[in-house]
RNA sequence: AGCGGUGUAGCUCAGUUGGUUAGAGCAACGGCUUCAUAAGCCGUGUGUCGUCGGUUCGAGUCCGACCACCGCUACCA
């Protein structure tokens, strides 16, 4: 039986998650797993914060904290802030931290050395005495030796624009302290990625159908893939095996080889902690598992190639991603993201103010699928007071009130002799309606959202035909017939919700007087006109409400000029 | 500089393998309606599909050049 094995990236646990994160790589996937569970398919959505590397050690050092306690709050920050979205992770963990992580990463090297497709290589690098580090490109500047710029960086000079080693500078100077670095010889280990390709990772990536974005970005790297460095001379991270490591202390596995085999090393704890710890086996080693990769284009290289290599290299029949639906950059109003500038909203705030799942809905209906898009507060507005407000949550209200004012709070009876006719002018005069997991399922969540308003809209019109304000005059049985018709449709539309905003559907649901839980009922699909009645004619109305609240212009135009205030573009 | 992306109605964007009069939502305007969070429904768009050229019976949709904006460029994870 197929299963679905579901990642999304793992956030690097060295700051807050923005927007941009949450609709590119983790809301589409919680969204796609709701889907699928809904469906009945076995579903695994596997997810953890990334936790080595330069970065957070540097992060960490200049708060003056140990790096296991910076990761855990990071950790600890970012999952609640997911907890607020409302995502769904079958496993949450951190590679510092998951049980297995550092022996199955070593295994990895291990097996990749044995198979043949890692290389050892002596090289030169620059050493800051004082920080006692090899010191990354970006960490070193100086003089440009083509056009004597400074401050150039230790990769590239921002003057003249050439690509720059930092063993070429002129006067080169730690970026953390200042000192001038000395060069040192050192060892690293390099993953011989040509040899995977040409072995099989070429023939695999060409056979396979990917995304625009993905196709364009690796067809090109896999003609000029290079030996890829895994090592790095630091402590903070994956140790290399000892008996790998000739003697060679210091080293640990480059945060980039170790991030993704934290997938597998999650579904390995969440395997244990329900007691089979054999069972990330069959997710990782079956064919009948399809892996989809949740990411940002940002992250298409290591996903779709050097990962795949990985799996493939250490020759254990692990599956190869399935697909990889990777979204675009988000930006806010205009510009890029950019916490350092101010340019961002904080998302603890955000959401102590402002409704979740809505939010969901707009990101869902704005997502980066195949460009750049962005989060604009105007837009934002539109969407939840028309859309949302308006389209769904007025649909509810105007329905259940009028059944709570003239029928004594109970879903009227269907009359049997109006059945036929008002299902074929619900299913053929009103407007055509679209199952939206058919978008889901193809990573298409724009389509989907818009469709979900399509399929409440189908009612508003079908009132709006009936008009039973009028017939509760004319013909009193025939609106207790349109009505209880329209309450079906609601439960309908509670239903194709569920997966977007599944508290919105609960309640929907529950207004309707429906007890239990509305996402243990499965995806409905398209309702069809012998069987799509469900609901019990007499059933009392839960407590009818407004579903969503209005934002109204002061307050968007308040949230604008807190943004535009606290910019402050770097120098 | 290289690579990648984008450029379609006022705004945000869809436009599958090239094929009848280029679409949606929002906004705007007109009409209908009053059950509802002043909500709903119906109707209305003469858009150089960035520019120029090419392939084709036929191109927004393929090819080339150019222009504009954006992003990335690998030990930044």
């Amino acid at each position: 039986m197929t299963r679905y094995l579901v990642t999304s990236a793992l956030p690097y646990a060295n700051g807050p998650i923005h927007f941009g994160h949450v609709i590119g790589a983790y809301l589409p996937a919680d969204v796609y797993t709701r889907t699928l569970r809904l469906m009945g398919e076995e579903v695994l959505y596997v997810c953890g914060t990334d936790e080595h590397g330069v970065a957070i050690t540097i992060g960490a050092e200049k708060e003056g904290v140990p790096y296991a306690e910076y990761v855990a709050r990071w950790r600890a920050s970012i999952k609640s802030t997911f907890d607020a979205i409302g995502l769904h992770f079958d496993i949450w963990s951190g590679t510092s931290i998951s049980p297995p992580h550092a022996e199955l990463s070593q295994d990895f090297f291990r097996r990749l050395g044995q198979g043949g497709y890692l290389q050892e290589r002596e090289t030169e690098q620059l050493f800051c005495p004082k920080d006692t580090k090899f010191l990354a490109d970006r960490y070193v500047t100086g003089t440009c030796p083509f056009c004597t710029f400074s401050p150039a960086r230790g990769d590239e000079c921002p003057r003249c624009g050439k690509w720059l080693d930092p063993l070429n500078l002129i006067d080169p100077s730690c970026k953390i302290c200042g000192t001038r670095p000395e060069r040192r010889r050192t060892r690293h280990w390099y993953l011989d990625l040509p040899k995977l390709r040409n072995e099989y990772i070429g023939k695999w990536f060409e056979g396979h159908d990917w995304k625009p974005n993905v196709q364009a970005f690796i067809g090109n790297q896999l003609k000029e893939v290079e030996p890829r460095p895994i090592t790095r001379d630091m402590s903070w991270g994956v140790p290399l095996p000892e008996d790998l490591a000739h003697g060679e202390v210091g080293k640990v596995l480059y945060v980039w080889f170790d991030a993704p085999i934290g997938y597998v090393s999650f579904t390995a704890e969440w395997a244990a902690a329900q007691g089979r710890p054999e069972a990330w086996k069959d997710w990782w080693r079956s064919p009948d598992t399809r892996l989809v990769h949740f990411i940002g284009k940002d992250n298409i290289p290591f996903h779709c190639l050097v990962f795949p290599s990985m799996l493939y290299g250490v020759r254990q029949e692990y599956v190869l991603p399935w697909a990889v639906p990777a979204n675009e950059f988000y930006n806010l109003q205009g510009r890029k993201f950019s916490t350092s500038a101010g340019w961002s909203i904080d998302l603890d705030d955000f959401f102590a103010r402002y409704d979740a799942e809505a939010t969901r809905f707009y990101l869902l209906s704005s997502a980066p699928e195949t460009a750049d898009s962005e989060w604009n507060w105007g837009d934002y507005q539109r969407v939840v007071n028309t859309q949302l407000a308006d389209t769904i949550g007025n649909l509810a209200t105007r329905v259940l009130k009028f059944i709570e004012k003239n029928f004594d709070g109970k879903i009227p009876a269907l009359e049997p002799g109006h059945r036929e006719e008002l299902d074929r002018l619900l299913f053929e005069d009103c407007g055509a309606f679209t199952d939206p997991s058919e978008s889901i399922l193809a990573f298409r969540f724009r389509r989907a959202s818009e469709q979900l308003i399509e399929n409440a809209r189908v009612a508003n019109v079908f009132i709006d035909r009936l008009a039973p304000w009028s017939l509760r005059k004319t013909d009193p049985v025939r609106c207790a017939s349109v009505l209880n018709t329209c309450c079906e449709w609601i439960g309908w539309v509670a239903r194709w919700s569920t997966p977007f905003m599944p508290g919105k559907a609960q309640k929907l649901w529950a207004m309707l007087g429906n007890s239990g839980k509305v996402d243990s009922l499965g995806w409905c699909g398209l309702p069809e006109r012998s069987t799509w009645r469900r609901l019990e004619t007499g059933q009392e109305l839960g407590t009818v409400e407004g579903l969503f609240a209005k934002l109204d212009d002061a307050q968007v135009q308040t949230e604008i000029a807190t943004l535009n205030a606290r910019h402050t573009p770097p120098a």
